[in-house]
RNA sequence: GGCGCUAUAGCCAAGUGGUAAGGCAGAGGUCUGCAAAACCUCGAUUCCCCAGUUCAAAUCUGGGUGGCGCCUCCA
């Protein structure tokens, strides 16, 4: 499998550092709100990303943290008279929420920054024994010039940078670069003992500390959204690489960003959706399979169009699943006709070439073409009146198999049993079969306006809900 | 100023040296009592513009134009 790395800029052939394993972290959210559409991308993809590398039969330890201590998570709790731990609580529930809607399995391990100080005071300690830090009226700054590969990730030389820092007013830094490892607290924050005083982790050392404590000093991959490559994930490597004397994370993966009506999503522009909002117009399932429809590292423009797109080709897609459903239950007994054999041996072509798309750099928008071109086979072997459930079967299992590893369509069944329901079909198909076309209309409108569409095949009344 | 990304049919979006995937929308047809679903057919002689390299370029090079991002604790 070849994936872009940022550190190289090229697509490189993925060695992990343990056969048949793989290592992720991945930057999680601030929890001090409902996650927002464009949170969502980074959380779907390296969600897939996982799941494909599960498929190929590695053992994936992947961890994804929660920001439970940060400026906007004490803000809010001020805001609500509350404490910063309930705001969080809150959320993260929230996420949860969220991401069961939306398919994102839960990772390994789901760390927050609260619960890792001591991890993050031991490397705020090393850091400052190795001369790579220093402390300032309680706070810690790291000390950028001491790091020399500093910019390696993002690609800057420090002098460029620090041509464009700001320095605040009444910095205490020795230099504009140098970042915050631990904050000195301020009166009615919460705060935690440290050797400098009370105080609170700065925002990069979580992630440093989280990585290292669940999956070691090095790990193979690192993900986050594009925003973060600098300064965040540039700090994360600084960091760790100066405290531990080892690399950090041999590849860095980066999703691009997600606009609204091709514009960056922000507050004040008044374009800023929350998941929970979008998904309430057009369902958690259309939206991770928009996320899916263009590739990772590709901008992708949200907009009402291309939601609604996506929801018909979903549909397109959950269809087959209902009618191979259907049909394993309702089609002919006995082995696999011949054309049912031929279309059969043309899916493993297809799920190479799906295989092929997600080993290049995780080209879901390749492997998404893959399965519809699976659908249409399907589809078409399918149709006829003597459709047997060995096909049907191996056809579903197929697709299963596929979208799983997308999390994409209704690869679990829904129990639909319902005796009314049943019985009015049964009664149109009587006035059906006496050419009493009135009633069984009637009928048949009675049910649609339940939300109940029929659809008549040669193998009986299929039905499903709006 | 520094570092990058991007421009493909009405729309979304792959393809990155060998003659344009897939989806949505649209038109016609088949099937159906009528529907629905599905299937078939139709759509870029062409990939922002100009020049160049090559037997061959959407794909490489140079120039231009448009859109976007990071360099401010935003995924």
């Amino acid at each position: 499998m070849k994936l872009y790395n940022t550190l190289t800029r090229k697509k490189e052939e993925f060695k992990p550092l343990e056969e048949n394993k793989v290592k992720m972290y991945s930057c999680g959210p601030t929890v001090y709100n409902y996650f927002h559409i464009g949170n969502a991308r980074p959380f779907i993809m390296f969600d897939v990303l996982r799941r494909y590398f599960e498929y190929r039969g590695y053992e994936v330890s992947f961890v994804q943290n929660f920001t439970d201590i940060d400026d906007k998570v004490i803000k809010k709790a001020n805001e609500e008279g509350t404490t910063y731990d309930v705001i969080a609580e809150r959320y993260i529930k929230e996420y949860f929420t969220d991401a069961q809607g939306l398919g994102i399995k839960e990772a390994t391990v789901h760390p927050k920054a609260t619960d890792n100080i001591d991890e993050i005071l031991d490397i705020v300690k090393t850091l400052v024994d190795k001369g790579h830090a220093y402390d300032v009226d309680g706070d810690v700054y790291f000390r950028v010039r001491s790091f020399e590969p500093y910019g390696k990730l993002s690609h800057q030389p420090l002098d460029e940078l620090e041509a464009g820092a700001r320095i605040a007013v009444g910095e205490k830094k020795e230099d504009p670069m140098d970042f915050a490892l631990w904050k000195a607290a301020k009166p009615g924050e919460p705060s935690w003992t440290s050797p400098w005083g009370e105080g609170r982790p700065g925002w990069h050392i979580e992630c440093s500390a989280m990585a290292r404590r669940y999956l070691g000093e090095t790990i193979d991959i690192h993900s986050g959204g594009v925003d973060l490559c600098f300064p965040h994930h540039e700090n994360e490597i600084a960091q760790s690489e100066a405290a531990n004397g080892k690399p950090f994370a041999n590849y860095w993966l980066h999703n691009a960003f997600l606009n609204i009506d091709n514009q960056k999503m922000s507050k004040s522009l008044g374009n800023f959706f929350t998941v929970r909002d979008a998904a309430g117009v057009y369902g958690y399932d259309a939206i991770r399979f928009f996320m899916l429809s263009a590739h990772y590292r590709s901008p992708l423009n949200y907009s009402r169009e291309s939601l609604e797109q996506a929801k018909a080709a979903l549909e397109r897609l959950n269809t087959v699943f209902k009618n191979l459903r259907f049909l394993c239950k309702n089609g002919a007994e006995g082995d696999m006709l011949e054309s049912e054999q031929a279309s059969d041996a043309k899916l493993p072509a297809l799920r190479d070439k799906f295989c092929e798309a997600m080993d290049d750099d995780m080209n879901t928008a390749d492997a998404v073409a893959a399965i519809f071109e699976a659908v249409r086979e399907i589809n078409t072997c399918a149709s006829g009146a003597n459709v047997t459930k060995a096909y049907a079967q191996k056809a579903l299992e197929f697709m299963c198999e596929l979208c799983g590893v997308l999390g994409i369509g209704d690869t679990e069944e829904q129990s639909s049993g319902d005796e009314a329901i049943e019985a009015l079909i049964e009664a149109r198909q009587a006035a059906r079969k006496a050419k009493n076309f009135k009633e069984a209309d009637r009928i048949r409108d009675e049910l649609k306006a339940q939300g109940i569409v029929l659809e008549d095949t040669p193998q009986g009344v299929r039905w499903h809900r709006a």
